[in-house]
DNA sequence: TTGCATGCAAAGTTTTTGCATGCAG
DNA sequence: CTGCATGCAAAAACTTTGCATGCAA
């Protein structure tokens, strides 16, 4: 997605937006598909997925996902936080011990029994920030999915 | 995976763990394969997709992810936090105002620049708790897949 | 008009599974 | 021995894309 793209309010592209927002249930690109059709009966699953990816890009919706779009692992079974670069969405550790106390925050608030939490940063690696504004995500897009 | 289940220390589960442990680098379940397969050319796919389930089923390792495998959508722009259930997976809002400060904690330990952070909480929620322990996970995966 | 967006369908990726055989306990 | 685990290959699930046409600005 280029970044400075013009982008257009199509009745597909308002309609996904107000059945997003009228839900607070996380749903998947397909779950949002069903919604949409009730509306829209010829909208196709492609122009869900091209729509979501463009709303969220321009920050009126947001991706769930940790670490971009594949599941990852991590040997690593103590509790720990990580950084995501936003441009390059390479995940690191963060030298950081884990604050037990966060989950105080929400006793009282919530009826769940409260096991853990996870915890991950968003920001720019020092790598992509001397990159500077030049480059954008799609160069490391490249440049990962060659090794 | 069933609660109950009896594990076995094979030498392919062995290798992924002890290959996964030497990087921070949160692979893939494909980079993981091409890691172990350096140690056994003739291990599969599908083998270490069922080891790393199996393994962070175990705690031994960790899965990261936010609410499951596929990728989900909110419409809620705004920063929030989600909780999840442990056992169907299940994602909510949290009634609580996301915490600016916490981004304090990393400065000076690291050279990103720290845009924001995302946080979920790990849990059980109402109704998981109150099914008890004769329901596991994949009750709730059969559900959620009917709907 | 202009060129971004759409529908459709095909292709690409990632993950899961069935089955016969292998091997840890 | 017993039955969980493996390799292989096929299938399923999820996401992206090419192309001709549609439509917002």
């Amino acid at each position: 997605m280029a970044l400075s793209q013009k982008y257009r309010m199509t009745h597909q592209r308002r309609v996904i937006l107000e059945e997003l927002k009228k839900v607070s249930s996380h749903p998947t690109a397909d779950g949002v598909y069903e919604m949409v059709r009730l509306r829209l009966p010829r909208i196709s699953l492609g122009t869900v997925y091209r729509n979501l990816e463009i709303l969220s890009g321009c920050g009126m919706i947001h991706k769930l996902e940790m670490g971009g779009t594949q599941r990852r692992f991590d040997g690593n079974a103590k509790n720990h936080y990580h950084v995501r670069c936003i441009r390059c969405d390479r995940l690191k550790d963060v030298p950081v011990e884990p604050i037990t106390a966060i989950g105080d925050a929400l006793s009282g608030n919530i009826d769940y029994e409260i096991i853990g939490h996870r915890l991950e940063f968003i920001g720019i690696c020092p790598q992509c920030k001397k990159e500077g504004q030049n480059f954008n995500k799609n160069v490391h897009e490249m440049d990962r999915k060659e090794k």
